[in-house]
DNA sequence: ATGTCTATTTATAACCC
DNA sequence: TGGGTTATAAATAGACA
């Protein structure tokens, strides 16, 4: 191939290396395109130098996927296994998250109560206390606020009522979005879909 | 590369085409290995000849999957993805769902209550109202079930306390399992004990 | 890294088995 | 198909820009 007869052994010389890698990438891929066009073949070529840069030769009447595909089902290796089972094992983890927070949620309404332990009645009650009584606060502490609005503007002599009346204001951030879904539509609760979501979320 | 300058056109006798397929076939095959040893690199070539014949060379210090990984990673096209479009989406939705359980969770315990709408939160409150009303009304009827149970026994003439004292009655079946994850996180019971009479206040 | 030059080695077209 | 042979075209190692 050249000035002297050579031996196919790794070269050692890192530059030499690429530079040999650059000038035989170039022949092979000519190669490839010459039996693609010569034998009406179709030809994948993927490289990879040591230095990890990609090349890739793919004859134009396909694509790297189709040719894949061809090669899977000659080979009957499937490839995409692995990543469809790993999906598989996703979902099914979403799905048993799903299944849980579905039932935390039917506890927190009071659904199957009767199967519960009377500890954990007991906790639960306090749960829901605890919660509706931060709810409340909230509600309350929402009135004070907009009836100490309503009165200030009062005060500075402007129609409170000029731009909503005192029910919109307490009504106010009404965002159409409804919050609690199973208030929504309450036979949603029947079993929605299938239930993935995430994977480690603490709530 | 013969005896005549050839040009490179689709060689129309199948015979010879197929004869020339198969002489660089070898050909290419040969400059691949090469280049692996050479240059140290990495080499995947899959050819179909014209009858739909398949060949392949990958380098020995790799394998088809593994390389076609690489070329996934580094070109950032998903070559399995339009295979599993169905299954991502199916896990998507599953994500959605849990996040929108959460949040519903996060809601009934009172968090992120300040961005709710006053509507909402009447709501929310009445909710919770409900639901800590069925869990109490369950836990009085466990204890009035219990205390049946006992002077029952009492009547009897029994000894209530053989096997157990009152307080492990109503302790009773207490399931091990928590069935509350958000209780698990001890922090969030510190406010409790508190106005269970006020529960069901209402403005 | 890429392109050019050149001596030499390789690949291979055409032919035959 | 696959294997030889051989004349010739192609590829390329080494050197340098």
């Amino acid at each position: 191939m050249g000035r002297g007869k050579i031996e196919i052994k790794r070269i050692e010389n890192t530059t030499n290396r690429q530079v040999t890698y650059s000038k035989r990438r170039t022949g092979i891929v000519k190669k490839a395109k010459e039996l693609t066009v010569l034998c009406d073949a179709e030809v994948s070529l993927i490289m990879f130098s040591s230095t990890g840069k990609l090349s890739e030769y793919i004859s134009p009447s396909t694509t790297t996927k189709r040719l894949y595909d061809q090669y899977q089902q000659v080979t009957g290796t499937n490839l995409w296994n692995s990543h469809y089972e790993k999906l598989q094992e996703s979902l099914k983890k979403q799905k048993e998250i799903n299944m849980r927070l579905r039932k935390e949620i039917r506890q927190r309404i009071g659904e199957g109560v009767d199967d519960m332990s009377f500890d954990d009645l007991r906790g639960l009650e306090q749960d829901l206390d605890t919660s509706v009584k931060i709810v409340r606060d909230r509600k309350y502490h929402m009135i004070a606020t907009q009836t100490e609005t309503y009165r200030k503007k009062e005060a500075r002599g402007e129609d409170p009522y000029y731009e909503e009346d005192y029910e919109s204001i307490l009504a106010m951030s009404n965002s159409g979005a409804q919050i609690l879904s199973y208030r929504l539509q309450p036979h949603q609760r029947n079993q929605e879909e299938e239930g993935y979501g995430s994977y480690n979320l603490r709530i």
